[in-house]
DNA sequence: ACTTTCCGTAAGTTGTGACTTACGGGTAAG
DNA sequence: CTTACCCGTAAGTCACAACTTACGGAAAGT
């Protein structure tokens, strides 16, 4: 439920580099904002979408918000990941152990390459 | 260069769920179609963002293509989120040891909570 | 040769999401 | 209290991408 969230919030590439200019430390929206092609109501907007994918937090200091990288913001994406990866693995053994299957049954003397 | 197709790729429900259903082993178009909302065409584009990110390949057998996962093919998104994750952690300890910093130069009896 | 199957691509439609400007609510400073 | 700053949200615009149908090519069957 929450792996999905953090791949729609990565894709796009605004959102994502404004993740990425996180790794350098919490950041006011306005220093978020600025050098960047776009207002900052729309990285307004991009960090909303973090925060519901669980990927930043916010901290609130006098009259300025705090974005920052959350700790394990990225964990359920990296399951994912590493779930689908032995499932891969394990498909393709089958898929071998398949094939092999079938030279077994072939009669000897067949074609193979 | 390569982890950006790859979110934008799996951002998508639909090329998401085709991807998931490739775990089972290699499948034909008709058959990732078939028991699924969207027509073939729309499958088969969709298999074809997938093999451009990398993350399925094709093998023509007769006149069917099958699709299968491509192994390996997660590993660019994998190395990305490390990255990020350790970038995550340091500056998370810099940020850290500038708060103790402030501490050590704030005068005796301060209010700490 | 004709038909059927399996598929990719072209062309056109439409919903969604990434933007904009405008506004209003807090908080510090004067 | 007024001003200035930092910010979130509402409303509206617009481009793009996820679909559809239509078509054509390539391989196998009759």
């Amino acid at each position: 439920m929450a792996y999905e969230m953090i791949l729609t919030a990565l894709a796009d590439p605004t959102r994502r580099a404004i993740f990425e200019d996180l790794r350098g430390g919490g950041r006011t929206v306005a220093a978020l904002a600025e050098g960047r092609s776009v207002s900052r109501p729309a990285v307004s907007q991009h960090l909303k979408v973090l925060d519901l994918a669980g990927l930043v937090e916010v901290r609130q200091e006098g009259r300025s918000r705090i974005y920052s990288l959350r700790r394990g913001g990225l964990a359920p994406l990296r399951t994912w990941i590493d779930r689908m990866w032995d499932d891969a693995l394990t498909a393709y053994a089958e898929e071998v152990a398949r094939q092999t299957e079938d030279m077994a049954n072939a009669k000897p003397g067949d074609q193979v390459d």
